[in-house]
DNA sequence: ACGAATCCTGGGCA
DNA sequence: ATGCCCAGGATTC
C-alpha cells in the first residue's frame, strides 16, 4: 500500500478533460466534488480545473506527468489536427467546432484496455462503467488509499483466467462474463508480452491475432488497436459510427454491416484522411455519441 | 456472404 | 404496472 505524497504539477487546460473521459475513451474515472478522479494502469490522478490550468495531483510520484501527458496523447497539437482534418474533408468542420477540446486517449495497459472493452457488447457507458468498478472491488490488488477512498488496480489476468466461466454474472457481467475468463484463459496460452508485441506486429497482422480470442470480433479489436496499441488506421465501427457513414457514404445505404461494409469504411477513412484517420473518427464517433 | 436469433441487464418509455 | 426497445457486438446457424 502506498501512503506516499502525491505529486502535484499543472497542465495548460487547453482541452476539455471532461469531454474526453465520458466520451466511452476509458472506463475509471469519475467527476467528483474536487474535480476528476482516475485510475489508468496502476496510477491514481485527480485534476482539479483552475483558471488557466489542470492541477493534477498523481500517485505514485514517478514518471507522473509523463504518463498524464501520454494518457491525453498532449504531444500531439491539436490545432494541427483540426486543420489536417477540415482539409481532408470540409464536412467534418462543424463536429471539430463542437468538440474542439477533445482528446483521443491513450491507455497505458493494452491488456486491461482489452479485458475494458470486453465489457462493452450491446450494453451502455454507465453500466459497463459499474461493471469494471464491482469487477476491480473484487479482484483487484489494493493499490490506494486517497482522499479516504479505497483504489483497486483492474484484476491481474491470471487472477480473472482461474475464474469460473459465471464467476463474473453476480457481478452484473451477464453473458460477457465467459468472454473475460476465455480471453484471460487465451491470453495465458499466448504468455507474457504477447499483447505488448502486437505493438509492432502492424495493424492488420495484429487485428488478425486479436479477432481470434474469444468476444473479440472487428469493433473490440479497433478500440484496442485504436486506444491501446496506438494504430493511426483503427476505426471501431459501432452501431453509431455505422449510422453516420450510411449518411456520408450513398453505396453504404441499405446495405448491413459485414465484414465487407466495415472494409469498405476503413479503406475510405485510410483513402481520405491517411495518419488522421483515427482522430477523424473520434470526432464523428463523438458527435454522434453526444448526438451533436 | 448475408440475415436473423440469441445472449444478460438496466433504464427509458409508452 | 407491464412490456418493449435499445444500449459502443459477437457468435451461431
Amino acid at each position: 500500500m502506498n501512503q506516499a505524497t502525491p505529486l502535484t504539477f499543472p497542465v495548460p487546460n487547453r482541452f476539455d478533460l471532461h469531454l474526453c473521459i465520458s466520451a466511452g475513451q476509458v472506463f475509471r474515472w469519475q467527476s467528483s466534488s474536487t474535480g476528476f478522479t482516475g485510475i489508468s494502469g496502476s496510477r491514481l490522478f485527480q485534476v482539479r480545473d483552475s483558471h488557466e490550468n489542470y492541477t493534477v495531483q498523481a500517485l505514485p510520484s514517478e514518471h507522473a506527468e509523463t504518463a498524464f501527458r501520454d494518457l491525453f496523447r498532449l504531444e500531439t497539437d491539436l490545432p494541427s489536427v483540426h486543420s489536417a482534418v477540415i482539409q481532408a474533408d470540409p464536412r467534418w468542420e462543424p463536429w471539430i467546432r463542437e468538440l474542439s477540446g477533445l482528446r483521443l486517449m491513450r491507455w497505458e495497459d493494452p491488456e486491461e484496455c482489452l479485458f475494458s472493452f470486453l465489457c462493452t457488447p450491446a450494453n451502455n457507458i454507465p453500466r459497463i462503467t459499474g461493471m469494471i468498478q464491482r469487477l476491480c472491488e473484487t479482484y483487484g490488488e489494493p493499490l490506494f488509499s486517497f482522499d479516504s477512498t479505497f483504489h483497486r488496480a483492474f484484476p491481474q489476468i491470471p487472477t480473472l483466467a482461474d475464474l469460473p466461466e459465471d464467476a463474473l454474472r453476480p457481478l452484473g457481467f451477464g453473458y460477457r462474463s465467459r468472454s473475460l475468463i476465455q480471453a484471460a484463459r487465451a491470453l495465458r496460452e499466448r504468455g507474457p508480452g504477447w499483447m505488448e508485441s502486437l505493438k509492432s506486429a502492424g495493424y492488420w497482422d495484429a487485428k488478425r491475432e486479436l479477432v481470434r480470442l474469444p468476444g473479440v470480433g472487428a469493433k473490440i479489436a479497433d478500440c484496442v488497436l485504436l486506444l491501446g496499441l496506438d494504430y493511426w488506421e483503427s476505426v471501431p465501427v459501432d452501431t453509431h459510427m455505422w449510422q453516420a457513414m450510411q449518411k456520408l457514404l450513398p453505396e453504404l445505404q441499405g446495405k448491413s454491416l459485414t465484414e465487407k461494409t466495415y472494409r469498405q469504411i476503413l479503406d475510405w477513412f485510410h483513402d481520405r484522411f491517411g495518419v488522421w484517420t483515427r482522430w477523424a473518427q473520434q470526432y464523428l464517433f463523438t458527435a454522434r455519441l453526444k448526438k451533436l
